[in-house]
Parts: C-alpha cells; structure tokens; sequence
RNA sequence: GGAAGCGUGCCGGAGCGGCCGAACGGAACAGUCUUGAAAACUGUCGUAGUUAAUAGCUACCGUGGGUUCAAAUCCCACCGCUUCCUCCA
C-alpha cells in the first residue's frame, strides 16, 4: 500500500510512476476523492459516538422515573451511530480497494521500459570456454549419479527429481555456506512453515494475478508457499519493532513450491523450473532512510555468495514495467549457464520501500517516541538452481566437477565431483 | 480424533450488563531515607490512532459477527492454549 501522506500531498509523484509501470493514472484520482470521503465520513462516526458514549453514561446514573425518556433518545442516537459507522466502515473499504491495486511508487533511477529493458550494471568473472564435447547438468547429474530426474518423474510427475549422493550433499554443502556468510553478516537463520493459511497468503501479495501459481490443499484450507518471503514478511505483522540497534535481518531457509502452470514447455529439461526446490532467502527490516542502502549491502552479499561459488555472472536492474507491485527497484543477478550460452536468473533483490510493511501493519519506533512505518527488502542468497550453474561452469574433461574452494570444507574436504566416488 | 476447562494491561489476577480502560499484587520508573545498597515509605505507570498538545476525542479485555439506549461482562462462529484419553515422527 502506498503512503497516504504522500497521496494526500503529492499525488502526481505517484501518478508518474504509475505512468513509468504502464500502470492506470486513474486510480490515484480516485484514491485521493475515497481517502477524503473515508476522513470525512470517520469524523462524523467519531462526533457521533462520543454523543453517544455521553449519553449512555448520562442514562446509568439517571433516576429512575426519567429512564424511559433518556432510552428513548438512546434509541434514535443508537441508530444515527449505526449508519454513520457501516457509512465509514464501506468508505473505507472503498479506499482500500482502490488504494490496493495502486502500485508502490518507483524509486530514481530505475529504467523506463518493460521486461527486455533492464539496464547491465555489471559482468563479473570469466566464462568457461571449454576445448572439449561439454554437457548439460542434466547429462552431468545423470553420468555422475548426483541427479535423478527419471525416477522423480516416475514418483512425483514431471519437474521432480531426486538428488542424490554428492549432488544431495552439494545442494546442503551450499546452503550451509550461505547461512554461514548471513550469520556473520547479522542474519538470524529462521526456518520458516510452509503451509499456511489463506489469510496470510492473501496479505503478503501473493493470491493476487499469481494465484495459479500456488498449491492449494483443500482439505486443510492450506497455502503451500513458493518462498518463505511469505513467511518471513508476515512473521512481524501487526507489531512494532525495535530497530535501535539496526535492522532486523533474517535468512529463511524452506522448501518451495511453485505449480509452474503457466510455463509448460519451458525449461523442461534438468532442474532449472521445478515444483520443488530449496531456498535460502535474506530478508530485512530497516528504517526506511536506510533502505536504499540495505538494498545496495542485500546485492553485495549475493555478489559475494556468487563469487564463492566461482560464477561468472552478470548483475542487472530490471525495468519499472517489470516490477512486481511491491518492489520500487529490483536487481536481478544471472549466471552463465554454458549449455544455454546465456544468462539465468539466480538471484533477486528487491527494495519494497513501506508498501509491504504498511499492508501487514509493521512499525518501529523512532527517535521522538513516535511509530513509523518501515521498510522491507528481500533477496535470494541461494537456491537448488545454483547447482545447474556450478555443475556446468566448474565440469572437466573427464567428466568430473571441480568443487568450489569456499564448498570444500563443507563436503569433508572433497575437490571434485566424479562419478567412482560415493557419499 | 474424543472429553473438560481457559483466553483481561509487562507479569499474576479480580471484574460476569451501566460512573470500567478496567480493583488488587508484583515488576518498572521518579523521589524520600542511607556513606552506598537493601528494606521501608511517597508518587508515576496499558496500547494505538488523531492532534501543536503529557488537552480533547476514537478504538482496543483472543478474532469476527450479533443482542442492547449501554458489552470485558449475554448469544453465535472462528482461532489459540491447558489438562486427561487416543495416536504418533
């Protein structure tokens, strides 16, 4: 939800960058007339009802013999603060219908355009050039007996696989160095629910134009979700917390979710689109002058995460008509995935400025003791489709994979992948 | 899954239709006393919104509805917790 002081003071910011989404202009017209309908309708409910309080109290210590009377202006009052209240309670939800769809406000800098009009900010590391037949990560999984789609296809349907072995170990290994470099960056590591329940779905954003994006269990009235961001924006909801001593920052590991409904066909071919996988999502609370740089440290420590992994990788800003309707600014990073002769998406990090806090209602208190709205960013710092990237960028000659140098420690010291060796 | 009970402020715990935003106790904070501390005594003390305001007004006694002139108190639904039985990683 976007600032109403803003709106109230400042609606043609907001208009422009509806404009800049290719979003409509309209609604924060109507957004200004609903908030001040709402305003004016509360004031009469709230004059009301202290002349009704009043007179209640008025009643209670009346005599007797002049009940009768007193109930009888109590009757007609009663019903004057019913209308006045069911008035104001549909003017605003008429406000926040419209105020909802109104998308969060772009912040500056981010490049006009659409999908293929992200800005490259940067390319980082060499890529791979092989003097040799190389492979998919999928031939890579099957040859090394790390990766077992056959057999996920046949338990759990296409887009499922197993993996096993060192590719098991592998996927852990990284995560484990991923919650490393969040717990000495002052993440605290939650492990979040992944069921949960249509109300939260429903307010973090995600039931909206994506509903069919997300498994539903019927018989429990359960959400699965698709990243723990749901449960990690939802996990302050409706309180007020103590940012003195800096943000709060976490890092949610879970396993995700996703229907792919709208993707057949696509990427179909090893663990690049799958039903499942696993994340390790950052994720924090900050006051909102300090958001921009949070956003800059989230991609920081992404590009480090990377670099760990010894990725060659390039960074983008996505464009204010790619933004979900959350994030003001967004950065992806993508990774050369060799087989693809092309970049993959990795990672993302976006700044929701206070539009995700004010719709879940989380605060902080400032300075002069006053509560104020904060600010959310998340970001990506590892997930299951890294591996498609380590495998193809680091396999040998021989059909090996050579571990990264950072992994190493977690996987007993091991410096490659090959096929003789067994977990 | 079956049975019973319970959800009140930072905590404990009263209140069970009206001068209740809520007794009382503890904690916390300020002060007196003391060389200092403890103890004792005095005072302050729920949260949020609105506002220039520590003024006023509004909302909040698990959540949402309902009854009533008036609801923490009555009714309904939901959520959660506890205990016992059943089951179980």
């Amino acid at each position: 939800m976007i600032d109403l002081n803003l709106l109230r003071e400042n609606p043609s910011t907001i208009k422009a960058s509806q404009r800049a989404r290719g979003a409509s202009e309209e609604l924060v017209d109507q957004a200004v007339k609903a908030d001040a309908d709402w305003r004016a309708d509360l004031a009469t409910f709230e004059s009301l009802r202290a002349e009704q309080n009043a007179h209640s109290k008025t009643v209670a210590t009346a005599p007797k013999e002049e009940k009768a009377a007193l109930v009888a202006v109590g009757q007609e009052l009663s019903t004057k603060v019913k209308a006045a209240e069911s008035s104001a309670n549909e003017a605003a939800a008429k406000r926040d219908e419209i105020l909802w769809q109104i998308e969060n406000v772009v912040c500056e800098g981010v490049p006009a355009g659409g999908e293929d009009d992200f800005e490259v900010l940067r390319e980082v590391g060499t890529k791979p050039s092989f003097n040799f037949p190389f492979k998919d990560h999928s031939e890579l999984g099957k040859e090394l007996d790390i990766l077992d789609l056959e057999r996920g296809v046949k338990v759990s349907g296409s887009r499922f696989y197993f993996l096993k072995g060192w590719g098991a170990r592998l996927e852990i290994a990284m995560m484990n160095l991923a919650l490393d470099q969040a717990a000495e960056a002052g993440f605290t590591a939650l492990i979040t629910p992944t069921l949960v329940r249509p109300e939260v779905m429903a307010g973090t954003g995600f039931l909206g134009s994506h509903a069919d994006e997300i498994y539903y269990l019927p018989a429990d009235d359960l959400y699965l979700t698709g990243t723990s961001e749901v449960a990690l924006a939802g996990y302050h909801r409706d309180e007020i917390v103590d940012l003195s001593e800096g943000p709060l920052r976490y890092a949610g590991w879970s396993t995700c979710y996703r229907r792919e409904a709208g993707s057949a066909g696509r990427d179909t071919k090893g663990i690049l689109r799958v039903h499942q996988f696993n994340k390790l999502e950052m994720f924090s609370y900050v006051e909102p002058e300090q958001a921009d740089a949070e956003h800059e440290k989230l991609l920081a420590w992404q590009e480090q995460m990377l670099q760990k992994c010894e990725l060659p990788y390039r960074v983008i800003h996505t464009a204010a008509g790619d933004l979900g309707s959350s994030a003001a600014r967004k950065y992806d990073i993508e990774a050369w995935v060799p087989s693809q002769e092309t970049y993959r998406e990795l990672t993302s990090t976006s700044n929701c400025t206070t539009f995700q806090a004010r719709r879940l209602n989380v605060r902080y208190r400032k300075d002069d003791g006053r509560t104020a709205t904060l600010a959310t960013l998340n970001g990506t710092l590892a997930t299951t489709r890294w591996l498609v990237a380590i495998l193809e960028n680091h396999q040998q000659p021989d059909g090996s994979v050579k571990i990264p140098a950072a992994l190493r420690p977690y996987l007993g010291g091991a410096e490659y992948i090959t096929g003789k060796v067994r977990a």
